[in-house]
RNA sequence: GACCCCGUAGCUCAGCCGGAUAGAGCACCAGAUUCCUAAUCUGGGGGCCGCGCGUUCGAAUCGCGCCGGGGUCACCA
């Protein structure tokens, strides 16, 4: 039996050449929309009940958008499921389960599905044909490393704002898992057809930077010789020692008496400089890559925080007024009421207006942030930022100036999500692990990542959804084996590279030619390797890469359990020497398991091993 | 005091736009390896989905109110 590839498919590479491109990479391509089992059978509902609402059925401009497909629970109803009757009957009028007849009706006339029950309160059950499970096995090996891709975004521009670590010193384990999820969210938005522009915002302007300029400083004289010690406030991490030689090499001692205003901007260029280099290096060690690093002092220095200002105090939004003292508890001993320009928060359910100016005269964070969003939207059709958890106070007064700022046309704002990830407690042997950066005792990115692998790190960050908090246990994290979902994944990856690997040695190739030879317990691999295109899509829809994660790790059971079938019966074995008909389907079959594994891993950014 | 997140099996957690008898791992008990990788698999017990009210044909899922845990509440970033 030979399936041909469906209509307007670019046959594309095929898993057979293995290449182990991550499907990122290859995001050039046009945006086609594949016909997958899934969308092609909702596009079937989709079109039998525009025929209903064309006959009168149902009434016209009746919305489908509450319609579902998706498998049963029980796969003992069968293999696709809608509750199109459910949905649609009470707005047309109707009982559910006479609308489902209507459904059923010309469902049934399909050859590809062979039953087309009512069930429960008005469920339509479907069974497909072996024909149309072998057709998507065919369509895996036909679009390769695209299998999965969609076209859902159609190509809109979604800037993905993620770390966006203060520039004074290298990556710790706080950062790490909004890194993750950053990372993984724009691979999965990408791979669901939109163009992603990954950023990362330098905060080069605040009073840290100035800080951390001093603190280069001593370094500085350090270098030259002097003895120093690090007073309380300034950072005393041993990072800053290499920059201190390096502008004691190249300048001397001529800021060593110098007046601060001498030296402080070109030092902290320099030590700026110098910590981005190590936190690019840092976020290289995990796979992660920006397109696009923002400096907050050029954004300043460009005006486009004057203009934003302008903008707002010419709506009412930003007036000036007198801050209140903070609430719920005792205010700051050195608390007095000044005069600053405030946006009005409170308009949006904010507990204060908040600043945009200090009494300085200095934009404040927020200040200078809503206008770092405003110039965003201006090349963007959609904003995410990831966030952690204790940043989410401030998540109403950014919204609400985003959202003023760019509908300042008339038109609606711009869609901006703020996901928040919440804290990640490390842990040592069950016992919390503290972290002080003041300290210095911080645990450092690249040593995690040194210690436990980049694909653990990212992987085991993805396995809890971003806002429920998680324990990060060095030990159990380096464990390599159960409880550790990572090599779980990537072991039944091994698995099947292995065996086509053997196969291959005895002269086996995987082979279309006799897919009909797959039975029951093959179809249902395939039916859990259909579900990829429609989990990417879910997944991308809520901005929640972990559902890849959980995904990959219910497909790798499924081989798991498949290969253990061999065990007791050597006839289900991939590789069944007396029949190579049966083993080139099989290994046809495994080949595009792996395929599926190796894409879901690559949207996560988490390599596919060949071996393990 | 306010805001945000969480509360599902003994433990750690999934559960999609509301859908059918609520799932997985760990732990516990009993099994599978002359055989493509046992880092795996098969079977078993175990539930007031924190509590209450509401919306709905239907609620773990949506809304409101409580209770419990965590986080936050600078002119910091």
């Amino acid at each position: 039996m030979s399936l041909p590839p469906r209509p307007g498919l670019d046959p594309g590479p095929s898993f057979l050449s293995c290449t182990r491109d991550l499907p990122r990479q290859t995001h050039e391509k046009p945006m086609t929309e594949p016909k997958t089992l899934y969308s092609a059978y909702a596009a079937l509902i989709e079109s039998v009940l525009t025929d209903l609402v064309a006959e009168g059925t149902l009434p016209a401009g009746t919305s489908f958008t509450n319609v579902t497909l998706e498998p049963p629970r029980d796969a003992s109803h069968g293999d696709l499921a809608t509750n199109a009757a459910m949905v649609l009957a009470k707005p047309a009028g109707l009982n559910p389960r006479a609308l489902a007849e209507g459904i059923t009706g010309k469902l049934a006339a399909h050859a590809s599905i062979t039953s087309a029950e009512i069930a429960g309160p008005g469920f339509i059950n479907l069974r497909l044909a072996p024909a149309a499970w072998l057709e998507e096995l065919a369509a895996i090996a036909h679009l390769g490393a695209d299998y999965g891709r969609s076209a859902m975004g159609e190509g809109r521009v979604v800037n993905v704002e993620y770390v966006s670590a203060n520039p004074t010193g290298p990556m710790h384990m706080g950062h790490c898992r909004g890194a993750v999820v950053g990372d993984a969210l724009s691979g999965l938005l990408e791979f669901a057809g939109h163009a992603v522009t990954k950023e990362y915002y330098v905060n080069d302007a605040g009073a840290q930077v100035d800080v951390l300029a001093r603190s280069v400083h001593l370094r500085y004289l350090e270098a030259l010789g002097q003895s120093i010690t690090i007073p309380e406030g300034l950072y005393p991490g041993d990072y800053l020692v290499d920059i201190g030689q390096k502008l004691a090499a190249e300048f001397g001692d001529k800021y060593a008496d110098a007046p601060e205003g001498d030296w402080l901007i070109l030092f902290r260029t320099r030590a700026v400089a110098a910590m981005m280099d190590m936190i690019r290096d840092d976020l290289a060690t995990l796979g992660i890559k920006h397109d696009l690093f923002s400096s907050e002092a050029e954004l300043q220095a460009s005006g486009k925080v004057d203009a934003a200002e302008a903008w707002l105090r010419a709506h009412d939004l930003v007036y000036d007024g007198v801050l209140e003292a903070p609430k719920g508890k005792a205010p700051p001993e050195d608390w007095e009421p000044v005069q600053l320009p405030l946006f009005r928060s409170t308009k949006f359910g904010d507990d204060q207006d908040r600043p945009i100016k200090k009494s300085n005269g200095a934009w404040t964070y927020f200040g200078a942030d809503l206008a770092y969003h405003f110039q965003k939207a201006q090349s963007a059709d959609a904003l995410v930022d990831i966030w952690g958890a204790d940043h989410a106070g401030t998540v109403k007064r950014i919204k609400a100036a985003v959202a003023a700022l760019t509908s300042a046309d008339g038109g609606a704002p711009k869609p901006f999500e703020v996901k928040l990830v919440q804290m990640v407690q490390l842990m040592k042997g069950g016992q919390p692990f503290k972290m002080s950066k003041r300290a210095g005792n911080f645990v450092t990115l690249a040593d995690v990542v040194d210690m436990v692998g980049k694909d653990v790190v990212r992987f085991t960050m993805l396995t809890r959804k971003p806002d429920a908090q998680m324990d990060f246990d060095f030990d159990k994290v380096v464990e390599a084996s159960k409880d550790n979902p990572v090599f779980y994944v990537q072991y039944a990856h091994a698995r099947i590279r292995s065996t086509l690997r053997k196969a291959a040695d005895r002269g086996l190739t995987p082979s279309d030619a006799a897919l009909d030879r797959l039975g029951t317990e093959e179809l249902a691999l395939v039916a859990r390797a259909a579900q990829f295109p429609r989990e990417i899509e879910a997944a991308a829809r809520a901005r929640e890469p972990h559902r890849i994660a959980f995904y990959l790790y219910d497909l790798a059971a499924d081989l798991h359990s498949y290969w253990n079938l061999g065990n007791d019966r050597p006839e289900k074995r991939f590789i069944v020497e007396q029949d190579a008909a049966l083993t080139a389907a099989r290994l046809f079959l495994g080949a595009a398991i792996g395929q599926v594994i190796r894409n879901g891993l690559g949207v996560l950014g988490v390599e596919a091993v060949e071996r393990m």
